[in-house]
RNA sequence: CGCGGGGUGGAGCAGCUGGUAGCUCGUCGGGCUCAUAACCCGAAGGUCGUAGGUUCAAAUCCUACCCCCGCAA
């Protein structure tokens, strides 16, 4: 089968791969245009388009998808379908018509909820404990199309969104493969999403980094691990930002007398006891502006962290 | 040339209004203890990122470069 791959992030990188692997003729891959990124605002190539270089791949990285050269150029390829895996665009009627087996996209949820840009960051941060991929028909707006497959992945307690990540990206692999072999067979029937059940996953701005620590321990937990490896959830230690990589929830329900949301109860060698409302919260691991990730061992050894302090 | 923080004994940091370096932990030796990752005593370990410059004297001031990190995209 002629395919064309539109994506950009890590996350699509896995189902580049899978497709080359079942010996689909990827005919082309579109990307996103570089973008400056990083310290120095220096360009770099997205993962998409380094594993597509890798790969020996056309690439493209049309600035404007309605563009009369591009949408030749891909009338060029003649794909009979479009495989589209986190590319952060939405795609013009014209291209959706162009392949016969119309456009598949691969998503990180369980549509028809936590459609749009963070599905896997607001599953954990909501404290979901299931979610999965879903692959479905690309219309004209944001992850509304009629579904193909689904398959459900668990949401451990020790997940945050870099193993949830890794994990769903591989099962969108898998699951791409068995849509586009079921496709090809003529074996699916497309099923329209329940709207009335929809959720939308906000992409996620700098104001929801910032942790709250007058919420409930819980919550605080699944905010953390919700922003690990990326963003970080963040809160301030004096003038410094300080973001908070790994908590515990050292209880769910207590509130020390007198003690302020984010204030530190205990802090010893071993680490510090952070109150919510209600509940407690153990700092495992942090990183202070200017310095790195460490472990709340090594991070109170420079830098003694008194009973008392208010963080945010 | 987008903005900013930092590179100091094995780890994490302080010192940076210039006069050859200090803290916590770890390591090694000894002691206390029924015992211990606890406690006490002692020791080893650093050309202070690299290269220049200023100075009687630089970790500390100046210049360039390398590396790390945060913001911003």
């Amino acid at each position: 089968m002629r395919v064309v791959f539109m994506g950009t992030p890590v996350f699509a990188v896995p189902c580049l791969r899978a497709l080359l692997k079942e010996q689909f003729q990827v005919a082309g891959v579109v990307t996103q245009p570089d973008r400056p990124k990083g310290r120095g605002q220096k360009y770099f190539p997205c993962a998409v388009k380094e594993e597509a270089i890798f790969n020996g791949l056309d690439i493209y990285q049309p600035s404007n998808l309605k563009d009369s050269k591009f949408i030749s150029q891909m009338e060029e390829l003649s794909p009979e379908v479009i495989v589209v895996v986190a590319f952060g665009r939405i795609l013009p009627r014209v291209i959706l018509d162009l392949p016969v087996m119309g456009c598949i996209n691969v998503h990180a949820s369980l549509l028809p909820q936590y459609r749009g840009a963070a599905p896997i960051h607001r599953a954990i941060m909501n404290g979901e404990t299931i979610t999965g991929i879903t692959t479905m028909l690309i219309n004209e707006s944001l992850d509304t199309g009629d579904i193909l497959l689904q398959e459900a992945v668990p949401i451990h307690k020790e997940d945050n969104v870099g193993t949830l990540h890794d994990r769903l990206a591989s099962l969108g692999a898998e699951l791409l493969v068995k849509t586009l072999q079921l496709l090809e067979a003529k074996g699916l029937s497309p099923v329209p999403q329940d709207y009335s059940k929809a959720t939308y996953a906000r992409i996620i701005s700098p104001e929801d980094e910032v942790l709250n620590w007058n919420s409930p321990a819980r919550t605080i937990f699944n905010h953390v691990r919700g922003m690990d490896p990326w963003p970080g959830a963040k809160t301030a230690l004096g003038e410094k930002l300080l973001k908070i990589w790994r908590v515990e929830a050292a209880d769910f329900e207590s509130l020390k007398e007198g003690a302020l949301p984010g204030q530190v109860v205990v802090s010893g060698p071993e680490g510090f006891v952070v109150q919510a409302n209600p509940g407690l919260v153990d700092v495992k691991e942090l990183q202070l502006q200017g310095g790195k990730r460490l472990s709340a061992v090594d991070f109170l050894r420079g830098r003694p962290v008194r009973t008392g302090t208010v963080l945010g």
